[in-house]
This record gives C-alpha cells, sequence and structure tokens, in this order.
RNA sequence: CGGGGAGUAGCGCAGUCUGGCAGCGCACCUGCCUUGGGAGCAGGGGGUCGGAGGUUCAAAUCCUCUCUCCCCGACCA
C-alpha cells in the first residue's frame, strides 16, 4: 500500500476528549473516529487491526469445532419476554417500535435467539454436543460510555453458544474454551490472566473471566502471590480466621458519641476512655434499598461493602429479580430505624439484618444506637436478630489467600477481554428448548456461552504495547508487516531502492506499506512511530551513499544498517524472529 | 440517575465577567525554499459562535428553554 494513496489520517494535537493511552493513541493514528458517544466509526488502519484480532479468534474458535452463524441485531420483544429478560434487562437494553408499533430490540447478546434458533433443530440428544458462535455488533446503552472502544455503547462481539445433553458435556466445552482463548490471547500478544468472575446478567453458575492486566482496567482483580487463585473483586473471598471468643459478654451501654459517625471519628472518639475499641470491633450498619425494600446491612467496621455480591445474595435467597442496590436516603434511614442518619444500629430495629460472617463471630462490639449523637457499647449477637448471614465483603490487598491460606492476595486493574459462563439452563428451561435422551425421554439442553471483546482486545493491546512516539503493534495484529519510508523523496536512488524493496516485498505476499508522500522527513518518522508498523525499512540519502539502509523494529529491539541487495532477507528474517515470539 | 464542566474554522484553544469589526496556533490552498525527527518566508481560503426564543440601537457575550459532549459519583452509617 502506498502511504500517498491510503486514508491515515493521523492528529498531532491530542484530542480533548480521550482519557486513556489506546484511546488517544486510536485517534491519533487515524484508526477511529468518534460518531457519538460511544460509537465509533473504523478507518482503513482501524478496521485491519480489527480484522486481525477477529482472524485470530475465527480460527481458533474453528479449531475447537465450532461453527460459525451470523445472528441479527434487530431482535423482537417477544422472546425477550419469554426469557424474561424484557424486564429484567433495564435501560442498557436499546428498546424502539416497528412501524406497526411492535417492540423491538438492539440486540447487547444473543443467547435468546440462538436458543430460539436451536430449540427448532435440536430434536435428538445424537444433535449435540454443538457449539454455534458469531462475530456480530452488539448494541448496550451503557451508563457512562468512556475510553473509545474500550466501553463503547455500539462494540464488536464474539460470542459462542454451546449446547450439551448434561453437565459433563458442558463442562467439557467450557473447558475447550478456556484453552481456546489462552491460545487466542497469546496470539494477540497479550499478557492476561483468567480470574472467577460474577456472572452478571447473563447468568449461569461457574464464570471465569481473562483480564489484560493494565493500569487503565476498569476491573478489580485479587490474585494470590503463591497459588494461582484469582478473582473479580465483585466475587473475590479471603480466608479470615474466627476471633477468639475469649472475654466474657458485658452488658450494653448507651454512650454519647456527639457529632461523631463515621467509623473513623467513632474509634477516635472513644480511644480514650474505651481503647479497646477499633475498627475491628465495631460494626457499622448500612441501611440499603433494594428494589423498594429497605434492608440493614452489617459488617465489621473495617469492611466494605460488596454490592455484587448483596445483590446476588437478595436473588438467591429473597426471591427478588435484578436487585438494583443503593444506599437508602436520610427520610428513609429515619423512616426504617427511627434514629438519625449516621447513628444506626441493628438494636432494635424492625427491618430485615442480613449479616456478613465476619460478625458471626464478634463479642462486645460498638453500633451506632438508632438515636442522634449515640452509640452502643458492648453490643452482642443476641441483643438483636440477624435474618441471615452471608459473604458481602470485598476482599482487600493483603488479606490472605482462600485457596493456599497462606500466601496474601494483592489486588490490580484489569480489562475485561473475555468472559466465559456455564449457563446451565437458565434460558433452555425459559424457552423451552428440549431434545429426546437416549431413553425418550424430554430433557432440558445446557448451555455455556464465551464472549471475546474484539474492538476492546485490540485497544487493550495498545494499552500494554506503546511507547511515548505512539503504537508498538503486536506483529499479530499490526495493520502492516514493514512501514518502509522513503525519506528523500526528491532523490531518484532513494526513491528507486525504496520501491524495489516495496516491490520485492510485496511479491514475497508481505502486507507492506510505502511512505512515498512527499514530505519532510520528521512527518514521516513521526507518523511511523505513531502507526506503529513493527518493522521499518529507511531509506535515506546519506546512508545510501554509503551503500546501505536501515531496518529497524518499531520496538526498539534492531538498528541496522545493510546493503540494499540484503534487506528484503533481513525483513523475513525479523519477520520470523517476531513470529516465533507470539507462537503459541 | 445525581453532581460538575464544556460547546467559537478540520484539530487545540482565547474572546463571554464589563454587549460594540470573530481571533490565535496547528492543519488546508498557491508560490519560493527545504528533505534523517511534525522546518522557514510570502500570499490566501474557511466560522448560521451547538439550536430556538427573548432583552437591546447593537448579542459569541445578558436572560429563558433545549440539544450534544466530557468528567466525577452512586460504601455518610
Amino acid at each position: 500500500m502506498r502511504y500517498s494513496e491510503y486514508y491515515v489520517p493521523t492528529l498531532k494535537e491530542i484530542p480533548a476528549d480521550a482519557e486513556i493511552v489506546s484511546h488517544k493513541l486510536m485517534l491519533r493514528a487515524g484508526m477511529i473516529r468518534k460518531l457519538s458517544a460511544g460509537i465509533y466509526s473504523y478507518l482503513p488502519l482501524g478496521l485491519k487491526v480489527i480484522r486481525k484480532v477477529e482472524n485470530i479468534v475465527r480460527e481458533e474458535m474453528n479449531r475447537t469445532g465450532a461453527l460459525e452463524v451470523l445472528l441479527p441485531t434487530v431482535q423482537p420483544a417477544e422472546l425477550w419476554e419469554e426469557s424474561g429478560r424484557w424486564s429484567f434487562y433495564g435501560k442498557e437494553l436499546l428498546r424502539f417500535k416497528d412501524r406497526h408499533g411492535r417492540d423491538f430490540c438492539m440486540g447487547p447478546t444473543h443467547e435468546e435467539v440462538i436458543t430460539d434458533l436451536i430449540r427448532r433443530d435440536i430434536r435428538s440428544y445424537r444433535d449435540m454436543p454443538l457449539n454455534l458462535y458469531q462475530i456480530q455488533t452488539k448494541f448496550r446503552d451503557e451508563i457512562r460510555p468512556r475510553f473509545g472502544l474500550m466501553r463503547g455503547r455500539e462494540f464488536s462481539m464474539k460470542d459462542a453458544y454451546s449446547f450439551d445433553i448434561d453437565q459433563a458435556g458442558v463442562d467439557a466445552v467450557y473447558e475447550k474454551m478456556y484453552e481456546a482463548y489462552t491460545r487466542i490471547f497469546k496470539r494477540c500478544g497479550l499478557k492476561f490472566c483468567a480470574v472467577e468472575a460474577d456472572s452478571g446478567a447473563i447468568g449461569g453458575s461457574s464464570s471465569h473471566e481473562f483480564m489484560v492486566l493494565a493500569s487503565s482496567g476498569e476491573d478489580l482483580v485479587a490474585s494470590c502471590v503463591e497459588c494461582s487463585y484469582g478473582a473479580n473483586t465483585e466475587k473475590a473471598v479471603s480466608y479470615r480466621e474466627e476471633a477468639v471468643q475469649n472475654s466474657d459478654k458485658l452488658e450494653r451501654t448507651e454512650i454519647s458519641t456527639p457529632n461523631v459517625s463515621s467509623v473513623e471519628d467513632v474509634v477516635a472518639f472513644l480511644k480514650n476512655d474505651h481503647p479497646e475499641t477499633t475498627e475491628l470491633n465495631l460494626v457499622k450498619t448500612l441501611i440499603i434499598k433494594a428494589e423498594n425494600r429497605l434492608v440493614a446491612i452489617l459488617l465489621r467496621g473495617d469492611d466494605d461493602l460488596n454490592e455484587v455480591k448483596l445483590a446476588n445474595y437478595l436473588e438467591a435467597n429473597e426471591e427478588m429479580e435484578a436487585v438494583e442496590i443503593e444506599m437508602a436516603s436520610e427520610e428513609e434511614i429515619i423512616e426504617a430505624t427511627g434514629g438519625a442518619q449516621g447513628f444506626s444500629g441493628p438494636v432494635g430495629l424492625s427491618i430485615d439484618v442480613i449479616a456478613d460472617k465476619s460478625v458471626k463471630s464478634m463479642i462486645n462490639f460498638v453500633t451506632g444506637a438508632n438515636k442522634k449523637d449515640t452509640h452502643y457499647l458492648n453490643v452482642n449477637l443476641d441483643d438483636f436478630t440477624v435474618k441471615a448471614f452471608a459473604d458481602l465483603r470485598t476482599v482487600k490487598a493483603g488479606e490472605t489467600c482462600p485457596e493456599c491460606k497462606s500466601g496474601t492476595l494483592e489486588v490490580t486493574r484489569g480489562i475485561e477481554v473475555g468472559h466465559v459462563f456455564k449457563l446451565g439452563q437458565k434460558y433452555s428451561k425459559a424457552l423451552n428448548a428440549t431434545f429426546l435422551d437416549n431413553n425418550g425421554r424430554a430433557q432440558v439442553i445446557n448451555m455455556g456461552c464465551y464472549g471475546i471483546g474484539i474492538g476492546r482486545t485490540a485497544a487493550a493491546a495498545i494499552e500494554q504495547n506503546h511507547d511515548d512516539g505512539g503504537i508498538i503493534f503486536p506483529l499479530p495484529l499490526a495493520p502492516f508487516e514493514v512501514h518502509i519510508i522513503a525519506v528523500n523523496t526528491n532523490k531518484e536512488d532513494v526513491v528507486q531502492t525504496a520501491e524495489k524493496v516495496y516491490a520485492e516485498l510485496k511479491e514475497l505476499g508481505c502486507d507492506v506499506l510505502i511512505d512515498d508522500r512527499k514530505e519532510r522527513p520528521g512527518i514521516k518518522f513521526k507518523d511511523a512511530d505513531l502507526i506503529g508498523v513493527p518493522v521499518r525499512v529507511t531509506v535515506g540519502k546519506k546512508k545510501l551513499d554509503e551503500g546501505m539502509v536501515e531496518v529497524s523494529l518499531r520496538n526498539g529491539s534492531v538498528k541496522e544498517d545493510v546493503p540494499p541487495e540484503q534487506v528484503v532477507q533481513k525483513v523475513q528474517e525479523l519477520l520470523k524472529k517476531l513470529a516465533d515470539e507470539c507462537e503459541v
């Protein structure tokens, strides 16, 4: 490809609304342009990268025996009503009506459509296992789209759905997908890890996320420094020894704590008269509003509520659906506790009290007294009723690993690029997708689903591979393999040499970009650095007069002068070296 | 959804408080010059000042409404 004939509108200045590196660089390198919040156009260079990711995904999916399909982006409401998600999914689902007034939505995911498809065709246990996938545009009306392709509203995703006769079948595909994902992300040149995850709105039991570690990540991952345990903090647990109850229960007493309500302040306030009070024997009481119902949550003073765990608990045990958790308002707190905001406690409450497991072993602790400027000392579990104990806290860095019980957990930021779920029968049951087993009895199909964010993977690769000058593409995702710079377009021999190398490399099937523009050298070098093509051939007057051409790698590891006739061979050598590094 | 900020040339911004010729840098076009790290000189083109309404002799500037975009938050207990 000739640069002079290509469409790569690079930007010298940093676009004002880009926050993270990948977003800035994709805009600056002329890969993408924003059309509307969270909605982007792909320019030739960006599209080439996207296609590279897609093809790696496609190859690895095909290798597992999965079959490619293409499902509609526009989906009828009836299907979503049948699965129960029309009301469940909330505002992220973009809904609209057709000319007849019928309800439709832009597909944010395709469980309903695929299940509807196969329920018509799968009759017998002989028709399975089956694993279908597609690479399709999704639309999710995110609350806050941001970071370019990282969290867009319209985005490309590979989603696969597997169908099996039993749990063992699901487990086998799950394993296969897990391996395929590992190969895919390795081939994309990414440093990543797979961690246990919450299954969120998709539902299902077992679930793993593939996380690319990057400071710009929106997820937090807890991982053990010693063993292989890793989990999203929405899900992560830690090992905590039960406190030893070596003291007798004391009598509860009221104490005046004027204007002292936060955990920190209470501990500081009591420091002199009651030095035994620390965050560890203080119980904080959160009044939570979950779908118009008020609940009191008890946590140890140093713990933080994990809203995902709470929502999951309520959905599982209180027959609530799609629980949205919010903090109760001041009025609601007064209504629920009869006391002031900031002084809530479990004693005497009429609403349900749900406590974190850590509270179970606590003794003689401090709580609010549901009365302005007042706390209780020496509260014990028999002073109030706890409806249930559950894991509701968020793990923190430095805590003990729940698996090996010896390593500590560290918490790092990650970008979720892939997610695998065991769905079980959630959708097949709702949509009545059944088959006849070898006894002729009707059984519900078992499902799994497996997603990869295509654009997000490309963006994550840039987050991990760049420098001040621009992108440093790993070879498998690079828009071109070789970038030839003809430094002095006014020198006949420079142009001829560059053109000769270009023609020869093209002849060999190499994807090569030649910068043949009549621009000053600085502009060409800056653009080349920005675009980040892995191998560069620089043909300039100065070195050509000495009979040399410069061959280098964008990652800075190689920079050599070779005679013109050896350039092609040298380039091939470097390409092979780069390819080997990404081999799995 | 709540809070904050911003919409002025393709991009980045000033001008708004205190109403009075719509500006700067980069980019773009022409010419000269220049070719190993986003040069230089000279000339030039380009803006319904997000939109609607209002106040005024006069509005980018003041008032009202509206649209869009960005950031922060959704653990006070």
